[in-house]
DNA sequence: CTCCCGAGAA
DNA sequence: TTCTCCGGAG
């Protein structure tokens, strides 16, 4: 594949983080929680993923033992806030006792190997799919991968940088292409892209007049002259 | 492609 | 009532 350098992914990234700042991601107390709340998030609100981890969190359920010991359907009421709760139990089971078995329980251990190798065991797992294992692998392991989802999508083929149509594993190469390899960048980055997003950038009315980005934005509403980018 | 699912906003 | 939400499996 070839990518050429293209500075308006750095630009964009600088327009964000001017504007909203260090967005302190991602919320949570432990590597593990990270990895709860990565799997429980998938496809709901975070609000909603909140209700579920303080259950946990009532419970001091929050370890990899304590999620592998309880009972299926204990472990589901718990979590039910977060919607498809039958199959995030087994996610999260699974995972767990994994850790357990084969871990000492520690996903430390687990995230301690080499990033390519690493990624490719957290795919294996049934439940835990590119942006969930990217989002472990940044925000729990620390390693310099950058998370692709659906926000990213939209707000980028909205800027007139992707169609919006491209592979995960295309995205994800771009961005890393394009930007310098450092694990609080990326980090950063796509926090501001989500908060971006959940603000303005919304998928069916985008509140484009006072969003940060109107000014280099190609599906902006807002009548602008063609000096964009300068 | 469809299904999985609750919670709050629109 | 409908839509959306820090996706993934089959």
């Amino acid at each position: 594949m070839t990518l050429l350098l293209d500075d308006r992914f750095s630009a964009i990234f600088t327009r964000l983080n001017d504007y909203f700042g260090d967005l302190h991601w991602w919320p949570a107390e432990s590597p593990f929680e990270v990895a709860i709340g990565a799997i429980l998030t998938q496809n709901t609100a975070w609000r909603n993923v909140e209700l579920a981890i303080n259950n946990l969190r009532d419970h001091d359920l929050l370890t990899t033992s304590a999620i592998s010991g309880m009972a299926r359907d204990a472990l589901e009421e718990l979590i039910r806030p977060a919607g498809f709760f039958h199959q995030k139990a087994e996610y999260l089971h699974l995972f767990a006792h994994y850790l357990c078995a084969v871990h000492q329980g520690r996903i430390e251990s687990l995230l301690a190997g080499e990033l390519a190798a690493v990624r490719g065991q957290l795919l294996a797992f049934k439940g835990i799919g590119p942006e969930t294992a990217d989002s472990i692998l940044l925000y729990a392991g620390k390693h310099p991968t950058f998370v692709v989802d659906a926000y990213t999508r939209r707000l980028f083929s909205r800027l007139g940088l992707l169609s919006g149509s491209e592979r995960y594993g295309f995205i994800r190469t771009l961005f890393m292409a394009q930007l310098a390899e450092d694990v609080e960048l990326y980090a950063a980055y796509h926090a501001l892209i989500v908060e971006m997003c959940k603000q303005f950038c919304h998928k069916r009315t985008p509140d484009c007049a006072p969003c940060p980005l109107r000014t280099v934005c190609a599906a902006s509403t807002v009548t602008l002259p063609l000096d964009r980018f300068k």
